[in-house]
DNA sequence: AACTCGGGGGG
DNA sequence: CCCCCAGAGTT
């Protein structure tokens, strides 16, 4: 009885609070599972501001799961350039092809099918079930983390799977079942604008008097999470080739690293700042260049240094003009066809070719 | 359980 | 420098 009274001002507050302060988002004016599906994936660790103008392109340019289907793996990535985590790109179309080619183009309608696809877990699962098809089940983001670390007081690290468990199972007892997809956009949305990770507005949230960590004034101090590692440093030095008649050389990412199946220029990679005499030395020796006759230079001086969360690369480019033609080269005039990644587009966007 | 996977923005 | 973001997959 406790617990449904609770369950039941929870979201009375929540529900209350998200009619009047809902952002008119795209995403929010439909219940397509594909157009859900899809604004899901590119906001995964993605901000709605930087995630937004790619959902309006990706429709604009797949307006349904089918175009999406029929697309070259290349063409999705070029579409996802700048937006990072690639690997949500390639799983968005290995499912989409398994949608439309192997469900008959039926998009799975419940909670277990969807967790099938690729590059959908619990959270994602959870969002499309509850949003498309009123499943009650409740979502588990960054957001959600928070608001109820808060408001329950809880310290358990967020980022533990008992954490995971636990917060899950907490989210699951107070979603309000008779309209599960409202529950789980507003607590979003609250977490978002509102109970947000830096300055929350406590002074006019309409849970403050029942907000356990604002009672206590630790608020700033929840939720709790494991330290990550720190990022590592890497140093890659890119060969730009300049042939005689306008090519260049792009090597696509093969494996399982970084940047998977995008586009760059020969890279030399090291985990440690080599002399300049040998990299000048390793340059000149590279494939690419072998029986050519070239002119190298330098075009920056100060490595520059691309900050991803886990690693920082500190990056140099090295122009080597042909006198000379090369084998497998590609138009410099089409060099903006292929993905690549902020670092290579950043230079092709600055250098003069 | 720990690690990997991007890039942008805020303090 | 630190933190976070409508997380998922691999080891």
């Amino acid at each position: 009885m406790a617990l449904f009274l609770k369950r039941m001002i929870f979201y009375k507050t929540l529900s209350n609070w998200y009619s009047d302060n809902k952002r008119d988002l795209p995403w929010r004016r439909t219940v397509d599972p594909y157009k859900i599906w899809l604004s899901e994936i590119i906001l995964q660790q993605t901000q709605v501001k930087q995630g937004l103008p790619y959902y309006m392109a990706f429709l604009d340019k797949f307006p349904t799961v089918s175009h999406l289907a029929e697309a070259d793996e290349s063409e999705v990535l070029k579409l996802w350039q700048g937006l990072g985590y690639y690997s949500r790109a390639r799983n968005l179309h290995a499912s989409a092809k398994y949608i439309a080619f192997e469900l008959g183009g039926k998009f799975p309608d419940n909670y277990n099918s969807l967790l099938k696809l690729k590059g959908v877990g619990d959270y994602t699962a959870s969002a499309i079930a509850s949003i498309c098809f009123n499943e009650v089940t409740a979502v588990v983001d960054g957001n959600v983390y928070r608001v109820l670390a808060r408001y329950f007081n809880i310290d358990t690290p967020i980022n533990s799977s008992k954490g995971a468990k636990e917060f899950k199972l907490l989210a699951q007892e107070l979603i309000d079942k008779k309209d599960p997809a409202n529950f789980n956009q507003a607590i979003m949305e609250f977490g978002a604008t509102q109970c947000k990770p830096q300055n929350p507005d406590c002074t006019s949230c309409p849970f403050q008097s029942g907000c356990l960590a604002f009672n206590k004034g630790i608020v700033g101090e929840l939720p709790v999470k494991i330290k990550a590692a720190k990022a590592k440093r890497k140093y890659f030095n890119f060969l730009v080739v300049i042939s005689n008649n306008g090519q260049t050389v792009l090597e696509k990412r093969e494996g399982k690293g970084i940047w998977e199946n995008l586009y760059q220029f020969p890279l030399i990679e090291s985990k440690t700042d080599l002399a300049y005499e040998d990299l000048n030395i390793q340059v000149e020796a590279h494939p690419v260049l072998k029986h050519k006759s070239f002119e190298l230079s330098l075009y920056n001086k100060d490595c520059i240094i691309h900050k991803l969360s886990h690693q920082h690369l500190h990056t140099r480019f090295w122009i080597a003009k042909l006198d000379d033609v090369i084998d497998n080269g590609v138009s410099i005039s089409k060099i903006n066809d292929y993905a690549v990644p902020v670092l290579i587009g950043n230079f092709i966007e600055t250098f003069n070719f």
